[in-house]
DNA sequence: GGTAGACCTGGACGC
DNA sequence: GCGTCCAGGTCTACC
């Protein structure tokens, strides 16, 4: 692939909400170690091809332009038109969820404030948030970065594929080469009905509705269980679901020293009187304590790549490093 | 409604 | 080198 000459594309610029830290957004959840996002942390920059007009290819530089007030700065390495433009600075501010107020989850978690952890990171589109999600499934955090570099490779062209492009890939196609597993099952289905407009994306981000219809909903999907729509919730903006899964158990065993009963529903229940206090930010409060844990163990977050640290997240590392 | 078993893959581990 | 287990789950058949 040629390299992307960002000096011959349109720059584009966003307005920043106050006290936004590029580093701390993007280094905030696991799905920047992800294909196709690229995180250079010596630079401060996130490398990430988007979609434009007709879903033609545009690789994209994103960092922040101090000034008063700064802003952040998005390179192309070709030329887009107004058009265009809305819809990339639409998918950066989805990425980094510009639109978010995040007032009252500081009044509930000073040290969160203090941090200033708040804007997770997430995908461009909900349904790359949902594939990933798929991809996330019973599998170790490597595999999982394997399959999404194998899809961008192999379907995307390089980026993340469109619902389109995975509706043309034969099940068998997909499994073979991206080492998707029984997931591409669950893949292919999901763009197919994406396309074929049975499946509409845009309806779970309907703020008219409560959690809960929102994740029943989202279980309703082919290959969504409770932690996928409950995950899911989270990327769409809804933070009072606590995706509880075996890494959950972990962190709750050994991070917060706490003695965790046998039985999954006590410890469910547990785990979610434990984060109560913080609704509707429990998944916050979580992940906030989660990657503080991670952070402690393999440094600031701001300096991970996925070729250094992607490594690190597997269970096994994580139980031995406790030790 | 509750539960056991199957499902892809690859890393870790024991032998 | 090889076999087994299991990982940031989910679905389905069966009871």
């Amino acid at each position: 692939m040629a390299i992307p000459n960002y000096a011959a594309g349109s720059t584009l610029t966003i307005a920043l909400p106050k006290r936004f830290d590029l580093p701390r957004a993007v280094c905030s959840y696991g799905y920047f170690l992800l294909a196709p996002n690229n995180w250079v942390s010596s630079e401060r920059t996130l490398y990430r091809p988007l979609h434009g007009s007709g879903d033609r290819l545009i690789h994209t530089a994103i960092t922040v332009k101090d000034g008063a007030p700064p802003r952040l700065i998005l390179r192309c390495d070709r030329r887009v038109d107004r058009g265009e433009g809305r819809s990339l600075k639409a998918q950066v501010s989805r990425m980094l969820r510009l639109d978010e107020s995040f007032g009252v989850w500081h009044k509930l978690h000073p040290q969160a404030r203090r941090a200033r952890f708040d804007r997770m990171f997430r995908s461009p589109s909900l349904f790359e948030d949902l594939i990933k999600t798929i991809t996330g499934c019973n599998v170790t955090w490597p595999n999982t970065m394997r399959m999404n570099v194998l899809l961008c490779e192999h379907v995307g062209g390089g980026g993340f594929p469109t619902p389109s492009q995975l509706a043309r890939v034969r099940v068998d196609t997909l499994k073979r080469r991206c080492k998707v597993g029984y997931r591409a099952e669950r893949i292919v289905r999901a763009a197919r009905q994406v396309v074929r407009g049975e499946l509409d994306l845009s309806t779970f981000e309907d703020q008219c509705k409560t959690t809960d219809q929102v994740f029943r909903k989202l279980t309703g999907i082919y290959g969504i269980g409770e932690y996928a729509a409950a995950n899911l919730c989270q990327l769409i903006g809804r933070y009072d679901r606590l995706p509880i899964d075996s890494e959950t158990y972990r962190h709750f065993r050994q991070d917060l020293d706490t003695p965790t009963p046998d039985n999954p529903k006590t410890l469910h229940s547990r785990i979610e009187s434990h984060y109560a206090r913080y609704a509707p930010y429990q998944f916050m409060a979580y992940w906030f304590d989660l990657w503080w844990a991670y952070q402690k163990r393999f440094g600031d977050a701001r300096r991970w790549e996925a070729h250094t640290h992607g490594t690190n997240f597997t269970a096994n590392r994580l139980t031995q490093e406790e030790s």
